[in-house]
DNA sequence: TCGCGGAGAGAACCGGCGTTCCCTAGGGTA
DNA sequence: TACCCTAGGGAACGCCGGTTCTCTCCGCGA
């Protein structure tokens, strides 16, 4: 096993047991067990566990704005796209692993402990908070309507997590709806020609 | 010093403690520190570590929404009371000390592991929502309004936090009234006579 | 066949923390 | 004054987990 397999076999490991049970209550002998990769070996791809969970967070972050933008890019129509998100945020929620937001869970948990972990979590938030304003921005929308879209998918994330339902993304759609609608009407994204 | 103080002492520290580091950042003997309560004592009056957590959520809880409910009770209008909400988020947002929503916080940190944590942030956020459920049924509102103010106001807890800055709450009440807006149109809370 | 270098398993080390225990001091009482 | 009883300080205990160390094994080259 070279050494770029066992560090995705690490990471794998990483992502499934720190985003599901939290990152203190997961020892580095966990990550071994579920991944065989050797605490030596560990300790060589990631001289200390911060940078491991550092590692997990970024690819994570990674990856999820991927799959996010997978889902919707696949729509034409800038509105359309807007409200992808929230559907996506829909099967996100529906997924039976999901625990909530990994960089809310994180931030809560060591945010304050940790600057290396907050500043993760504040990257983050901030990318996707630019990938709103951009998809607002095609949609020919203003800028602060993108930042109440955070809020929207932020606290869905929440109450989807606490509650253990996916309901809070219908929810967030509905409302983005309304704020949509209401700012089409001060500033048509369609000028009606 | 009899047992009422020493309960006090130790839930004032408790708070303090666990609201800025988090609760396993801090140790019973940092309690003990801050409040001057001796550590026999403490386990007197909290046989275990968890028991103390518990009690400061509950406290908090309690405090943290007569809070609230004192701000937003100064207001007749039941729509200027909704928007009221959102105002103190602004105002507690701004606190020195604000470092996030407890609950989300020990949710993310604890969640995963201990059953009665989880219980509490769903008892906390399923208060809230009631709340924010009887204030727009006063104005004669949908119970699904409600539940997007919930979303704006979590998602506003959630960013203030991360970022660090008040200004989330500002934008969960601009949004707050547009979606009042439109359910006015929809459903007018005063009927034109 | 004989070393040798690297890798893995798991023990060992060490500091931290929840919880318990011991020792002392002070105050009330005969 | 002598004796208890209580409370508090803080040391002690046991466990856990991050990190390091040691021992062994395996494959490869001479």
């Amino acid at each position: 096993m070279d050494r770029e397999a066992a560090r995705d076999l690490a990471l794998d490991a990483a992502e499934e047991l720190f985003y599901s049970r939290g990152i203190q209550a997961v020892g580095m002998d966990d990550i071994r067990g579920l991944s065989g990769v050797s605490l030596k070996r560990l300790y060589q791809l990631f001289a200390t566990k911060e940078l491991l969970v550092e590692a997990y967070l970024e690819r994570r972050d990674v990856s999820w704005r991927r799959r996010l933008a997978r889902h919707v890019e696949a729509f034409e129509d800038p509105g359309e796209r807007i409200l992808a998100v929230f559907d996506w945020l829909g099967l996100w929620f529906g997924e039976p692993a999901f625990r909530g937001c990994a960089w809310i869970n994180s931030y809560g948990e060591l945010g304050a402990t940790s600057a290396t972990i907050a500043a993760q979590a504040r990257k983050h938030k901030l990318a996707f908070r630019r990938y709103l304003r951009e998809l607002t921005a095609a949609a020919g929308l203003p800028e602060p309507l993108a930042d109440q879209l955070l809020l929207l998918a932020e606290g869905a994330m929440v109450t989807a997590g606490i509650f253990a339902t996916p309901a809070p993304a219908a929810q967030a759609r509905a409302a983005a709806v309304q704020l949509l609608a209401a700012a089409g009407r001060a500033r048509p994204a369609v000028p009606a020609e």
